[in-house]
DNA sequence: CGCGACGTTGATTTGCCTCAACGATTGTGG
DNA sequence: CCACAATCGTTGAGGCAAATCAACGTCGCG
């Protein structure tokens, strides 16, 4: 387990020095996460934010009623991380748990602090990567309060093909803000035309 | 009206020298949008960033069926703006209004460019800029998923309420998910108890 | 003054949830 | 290698939160 893949990701934004790219390395600690095990938990301050070299995972919270929801599904080469808990220094309101055999990286977040301040041109690659998700959450507030749930789960499977593989429907169908039963409900209404 | 509240803003997250101060303010176009006007058309491409000096914006888009969904209000110290037109350089679906005699910065994404050229010290601050929006769209669209319409009602209240000198109520429902008759029930029952 | 925007109210409808039950699949221990 | 439990997706009946539709009073403003 190596740290290419996310060397090439932030190479995309910033050309670093074969030195830097040492230094940035030797602040990430790989580690691996077996199905159904945990990353992060709720309760616990946030570790730091975290890279998928490969897997899935996902992440989410319950709600005063027991209910979990899902808020972020991260394959290779995502990022995840509560920033609130991060920035803050409280307790995380989200569990990230592994829905495969997953390796990652963890940032934490004391050498989150150190490396920017090291190597600030990495302040624009978190600008864009921050950026970049703030566009997809509002895509996702706007189409929870504008679109049905069928149409959210047709601009879910038009835009992550690829994860139903690793993610059970119930899982799908929380992320998407509905529930398993009528998720279910929705894929026989479109089967049957 | 002087850019002395952007700098700042700025300033509290960047160190920056007279000269860069000169140099800074002289990329903001300074413009007044008077109540009802517009400062942003949907199918247009996005001009740049806006900083509000004073009064206050909000946006919001229109849905296939022409209903109007507000997605943020912005109030003096606040930025706006349609990141998603601005970076791909595509047509806006974001109308942004005026809700009362507002002044404002355009910062043009061509000066955005520069700027952060420039003074690379300050992909920092946008970098810290679009985290905090980010962990607040997070808790947007928990509660969109979690909370009914008067515990949604509830946690606006509490966190700006401010606003609710500016904006009319339909606004803040649309905003909440809901529709002004369903906000205007649950403050009925609110008054009973 | 009169018009249009706003907030409110009540009656009705609906999209989605809840609850309960059931097969199919997977995994697990004896 | 089989029996059993657990998990998952599905189906149906019934219920509820919030939307829709229509009507009405109020207010600010041209």
């Amino acid at each position: 387990m190596n740290t290419a893949s996310i060397i090439n990701s932030i190479s995309k934004h910033v050309s670093l020095t074969s030195k830097e790219v040492l230094y940035l390395s030797s602040l990430f600690l790989p580690s691996k996460v077996h199905q159904g095990e945990f990353a992060e938990k709720a309760g616990e301050i946030s570790k730091g934010m975290l890279y998928v070299n490969s897997g899935c995972l996902m992440s989410y919270f319950s709600d005063k009623q027991g209910n979990d929801h899902v808020i972020q599904f991260a394959t290779a080469g995502w990022w995840t991380g509560d920033l609130h808990s991060l920035t803050r220094q409280i307790p995380s309101i989200y569990t990230t748990k592994a829905l495969a055999e997953s390796e990652v990286f963890l940032l934490p977040s004391n050498n989150m602090d150190k490396l920017l301040e090291m190597l600030p041109t990495l302040e624009h690659y978190f600008r864009i990567l921050f950026q970049n998700s703030l566009v997809t959450h509002q895509h996702r507030l706007m189409l929870a309060f504008s679109a049905t749930a069928e149409e959210r789960y047709n601009d879910f499977e038009e835009k992550y093909p690829a994860l139903e593989q690793y993610v059970p429907l119930k899982y799908i169908a929380s992320y998407l803000g509905m529930t398993p039963e009528f998720l279910s409900k929705i894929r026989r209404r479109r089967m049957e035309r």
